[in-house]
DNA sequence: CGCGTCTTTGAGATCCGTCAAGGCCGGTGG
DNA sequence: CCACCGGCCTTGACGGATCTCAAAGACGCG
C-alpha cells in the first residue's frame, strides 16, 4: 500500500464521485446507499505504486473513482503479462475469495473508493441488485479476456497493435458520451508506456516501437509528443487488426 | 442446433443428475427447484456438433450433465482460438446479454439441462443466491481465463504443453474426488485432438506434437493408443510449465 | 484388409526476441 | 541559458522458436 493516503469521502449521494453515471454505486437506493456509505473511504495512489501484491490476502475490495490501474502476473524469471487495465468505475478486488492472483498497480495517479471485503459482502447479501451489477461486469470482463486471449493465440504483433489503438479510441469514446466536452475524435492521449503495452500484448518494447513505426509511416498514424497519438486511417487500423499478411 | 435431441427430465430433485455435487443446482431449497424443474429440459448432442454459433442470439443457457464442449472465436480466415472448455456442472449460455461471442461445440458425447434464457433470468431474480452460485463461477472463470492469458502471452510452447498436462490432470482428480473410483492417478485420457490442443495453446498441430514427443523421450510422459497419456515423472511437468530456456 | 483421418517427422521460411547502440526529452544543477 | 544525466523510445543486426509446407506413419473403422 505505498504511496497511499486516506481521504474522507464527504459528498452526499458521492454525487460528485467522477465514476459516475457507470459505476455500480449510483441508481442505488437510499438504503443500498446508506449501507455502502458508511463502510467507504476515499484513498489517493501514486502513478507507479503498489496497490495489491500478487498472493496478497488484505482483502481489498474498491471502485476506481479516477485514474488507471493494471492488473499483472509475474513468473520467477521476471516475465510479465498484464491481464487487465482497470479505470474509472471499474471494480478492483477479489469478493469472496482469501487471495488475489495479480499484481495491481497504477498506471497514473488514482483515487478509489475502498470497502473492506467481508463488510462489503455482507451488504451485497443484503441488496442483491448490487451483486447483479457485479456479475454483469464480471461476465464483461471475462468476454473482453477472451477477446484478447485470441489475440494473443492467434494474432500477430501488427494486428495486435492496431487492436490496441482501437481499444483505446473505444475506451476514451465511451467515457466522453458519458457527457464531457468532445475533444478531436481521432486524438489520443496513451498512458501506457511501451513497456506496458509491450506486457499487455504479450510482445516486447522493441516490436510493440517498430509496429507503432511502421504505421507512422504508412500514414495510419502520427506519433506526438508527451504519449500522444493521432488517428489518421481508422478504417486501415480496422483492417490491420484483422488481417495477418 | 445440429445433432440434438429433446429428452424429458423425470428425475426427482435431479438426484441422479450426473452433474451431481458440484452444479449450482445442488443444494437448491425446494421452492428454487420447482421454479427451476418447470424450465429444465435434457437434450443430446453428438460429438463434433455445434451448439451454438458465434453471434447467434437464440437465448439458450444450460447447464453440462456429462461431456466436454469447447468454446471458440473464429477470424474469416480461419484462424480459430479456443477461449474455453466446459465439462459437467459447468454453464453455457450469455445470461443477459442478447448475442454470444462465442462458437460452442461438441468435443465429446454432451447432454445439456437446457433453460430458455428469459425464464431463467426471472428465476435468478427471484432466487438471488443462485445468481451468486453462477456469480462465483464467472470469477473463477475470469481467474483461470487470465491464467491462460499470462500463458499465451508470455510462456513457450514446452510450457504450454506442460501446463496443459497439469490442467488435464487437475480436471480429472477434481472428479474422482467427486465421490467416484480413483484409477492409476498418472493415467489420463485425453479427448482432445492435437488441433484442438493447439487451438486452445495459440499453436499449430506440428508444434503441439513435437512437444509431446519431446516430452516422451525425456521420459516425462508415455503415449498410449486411444490418445491416452501416462504421467511418468509429474515433478519435471511441473518444472517444466514455468522454466523457459 | 483398405481407406480416411489423425499424428508424427523433417526441411525451409518467417516472425519476433535478444542484444546493442543511438536518439529524444525532461529535469537538474552549474 | 546551457551541459549533463537518466529514463524512455527507436532502430538495426542477428539468432532462435515456431509456422508452413510436405510426406510418411499410425490408428480406428468398416
Amino acid at each position: 500500500m505505498s504511496g497511499s493516503n486516506v481521504l474522507s469521502v464527504s459528498m452526499s449521494r458521492c454525487s460528485r464521485c467522477p465514476a459516475g453515471s457507470d459505476g455500480i454505486c449510483c441508481e442505488l437506493s437510499e438504503a443500498q446507499f446508506k449501507d455502502l456509505s458508511q463502510l467507504m473511504r476515499h484513498r489517493h495512489f501514486e502513478a507507479g505504486s503498489q496497490i495489491v501484491h500478487q498472493d496478497d490476502t488484505s482483502g481489498l475490495f474498491a471502485i476506481v473513482v479516477s485514474g488507471t490501474i493494471k492488473l499483472s502476473r509475474m513468473l520467477p524469471d521476471g516475465r510479465r503479462q498484464i491481464v487487465c487495465f482497470l479505470s474509472e468505475a471499474d471494480c478492483l478486488g477479489d469478493l469472496y475469495k482469501g487471495i488475489s492472483h495479480d499484481t495491481a498497480e497504477c498506471v497514473t495517479e488514482v483515487v478509489l473508493c475502498c470497502f473492506p471485503r467481508k463488510p462489503f459482502e455482507a451488504v451485497l447479501k443484503k441488496h442483491p441488485e448490487l451483486e447483479h451489477r457485479l456479475f454483469l461486469r464480471a461476465m464483461n470482463n471475462l468476454d473482453e479476456t477472451r477477446e484478447w486471449l485470441f489475440a494473443l493465440g492467434r494474432k500477430k504483433s501488427p494486428e495486435r497493435v492496431a487492436m490496441f489503438l482501437l481499444w483505446l479510441l473505444r475506451k476514451k469514446d465511451t467515457r466522453l458520451s458519458d457527457g464531457s466536452n468532445l475533444s478531436d475524435a481521432s486524438f489520443l492521449h496513451c498512458a501506457f508506456s511501451r513497456q506496458e503495452i509491450a506486457d499487455f500484448l504479450g510482445l516486447t518494447v522493441e516490436t510493440v516501437s517498430r509496429q507503432f513505426s511502421k504505421l507512422r509511416r504508412a500514414g495510419v498514424i502520427s506519433l506526438h509528443p508527451d504519449r500522444c497519438i493521432e488517428i489518421l486511417d481508422l478504417e486501415a487500423l480496422q483492417l490491420l487488426s484483422e488481417t495477418s499478411s
